[in-house]
DNA sequence: ATCCGGGGCA
DNA sequence: TGCCCAGGAT
């Protein structure tokens, strides 16, 4: 249950919605349950802003599983161009062919049978029921996590995957009518991204900052790593996979590298081919007999 | 617990 | 440079 401040915050919440919400175009009823889908996939630990151009032309040249489904893997692949995690792309396209196949073509609408399809997990299923179907579902993101720890327990979210006692907080704030909720979800994540962000958040122009724990706290622990240390992306192989795949994206349709230009892309050639081998694994790349390499069909 | 891209920012 | 980003699969 919601106690008053709670509920302060809510109304305080949807109103800076009202007035905040970034104009995306999957946003307002615009776009189908698909194209929403679609849009949590390309968001999966990708930049909104970067999304946005991607995510229109995609739409535009498959408007629907359906259209997805039957689409060459090497088309779905090169339109993912450099959006990053590219099985992400490969994920999608069985996704749509799930959906085309097992459900006729419309996404279904339960949170199960969404979580179960392929490249959809926790988060993506519980995006769709909200903002796509209107579904009262408590979704759970980097940036919920976030604002909820901070303006409600004044403290920061810890890395790691999302524990019991913050998936509570979350289903115990959610407001009671569907409607009202899906604007929680999109609010509080919204504030995440553009107001609560993990380094430097504005609060100055936090529409909370007076009901916020974390602010009266004097902000414990402000900036201060919760996650472990990244991998480098230097010289790591996902650099040297990105190399192969980005050379792959800028051949003709149909277009084979030599396994000669392969070897000039980088300069190990052990992790080289531990790289092309993975690839070859995960589907992104064919490798032929000779050693050249090509997009798959 | 690790792996998986790539861009943007201080 | 280091860190962050509307995660998912293994």
């Amino acid at each position: 249950m919601m106690n008053d401040t709670d509920t302060d915050i809510a109304l305080r919440l949807a109103a800076w919605w009202e007035s905040n919400a970034r104009d995306l175009p999957w946003r307002f009823g615009r776009a189908t349950a698909w194209g929403v889908l679609v849009s949590e996939v390309m968001s999966q630990q990708t930049q909104m802003s970067r999304v946005v151009p991607y995510w229109t032309a995609w739409m535009e040249r498959w408007p629907d599983a359906r259209a997805l489904a039957a689409a060459p893997k090497a088309e779905v692949i090169t339109a993912w161009g450099r959006l990053g995690y590219p099985r992400r792309a490969l994920r999608l396209q069985e996704c749509a062919r799930t959906v085309a196949e097992r459900y006729d073509g419309e996404l279904p609408r339960t949170y199960d049978e969404l979580v179960a399809l392929p490249g959809v997990g926790d988060y993506t299923a519980s995006a769709v029921m909200s903002f796509a179907f209107g579904e009262r579902i408590a979704v759970i993101d980097t940036n919920i996590r976030r604002v909820l720890a901070r303006a409600f327990r004044g403290e920061e979210s810890l890395g790691g995957s999302a524990s019991q006692v913050e998936r509570e907080m979350a289903r115990r704030l959610l407001p009671e009518s569907d409607k009202v909720s899906v604007v929680w979800n999109q609010a509080v994540m919204e504030l995440g991204a553009t107001v609560c962000m993990a380094k430097a958040p504005l609060c100055e122009s936090c529409p909370i900052a007076g009901q916020c724990a974390f602010l009266r706290n004097g902000r414990p622990g402000l900036g201060q790593r919760r996650t472990r240390p990244r991998q480098r992306f230097q010289g790591t192989d996902r650099q040297v996979r990105g190399l192969v795949l980005e050379a792959l994206r800028g051949l003709p349709s149909g277009g084979t590298l030599e396994r000669a230009r392969v070897e000039r892309l980088w300069e190990d050639r052990v992790q080289l081919d531990a790289c092309v081998a993975s690839l070859d694994d995960d589907g992104l790349v064919e490798m032929l007999p000779d050693g050249s390499l090509r997009l798959p069909e």
